[in-house]
DNA sequence: TTAATGTGCAACTGTAAAGTTGCATTTCGG
DNA sequence: CCGAAATGCAACTTTACAGTTGCACATTAA
């Protein structure tokens, strides 16, 4: 988890800022279709082969792969050969990361929002 | 909330497929450094004419906007015409459903792993 | 060994996105 | 009214990405 440090050495939460951008390439990862459906069938536990997870794309098998890569330079899958195979896993760390930024985000809002009223009500 | 219904009438919880693939556009529009410095300034709770989102941005006022676009598209940003400026909003919906969507996914990849125990424990 | 299955790699196409420049338009202040 | 500030719109360049095709390579099964 990214945390920062300052001048005196007393800790603090990393800015909002810093850790949505460190989550940007994550969120890109998912902003496909084919690749969000292909994360939905891997997080259901198994570690499918690259023709496995083709059967019921509409797409190439080539196709698949490169959404895969993509996956995987994200961190969001895992890649592991098995003889001629290839099979493919969910890695959970990284989204439970897009998670926590999108928490900081609406927590932010709230904050936001309770020091708006506060000022109202002053 | 989406939702669907069974033959039978019954109600049941949207497929994580259907919900992860709903939520798809909005993971596209967060997957870029620029917008998602754009939400983390919005999310402060001010709402910010187009030049002042542009003061920091490195970029040309034009391009800010098409980013702003971009985001207004996905439902995350909403903008207020006031005189001659354009103040943005933060909105928090579609983040909230982003939210849930990554709520979804470790959810199945929890339930994946308890069932993978249950069965090594049989 | 042979044929079939599962992949990997490279080249190529088409399209969309990011960013720019240039100019017209609306609006506020003096 | 006039100039400056804040935008909007359109054309254009560059680059990235989704998808394809074609072929070579490895591995398993008969």
């Amino acid at each position: 988890m990214p945390r920062s440090r300052t001048r005196t050495g007393a800790r603090r939460k990393t800015g909002l800022r810093a850790s949505l951008c460190h989550a940007a390439p994550i969120f890109a990862a998912l902003g496909d279709g084919t690749r969000v459906r292909l994360i939905a069938t891997l997080c259901a536990g198994g570690a499918l082969s690259t023709a496995q997870l083709t059967a019921g794309a509409a797409i190439t098998r080539q196709a698949v792969t490169k959404h895969l890569h993509v996956l995987a330079d994200a961190g969001l899958v895992r890649d592991v050969k098995q003889g001629r195979e290839r099979r493919w896993q969910f890695e959970p760390s990284r989204i439970e990361e897009a998670r926590r930024s999108l928490d900081a985000i609406s927590q932010q809002w709230d904050q936001a929002l309770s020091r708006l009223k506060k000022f109202v009500e002053a």
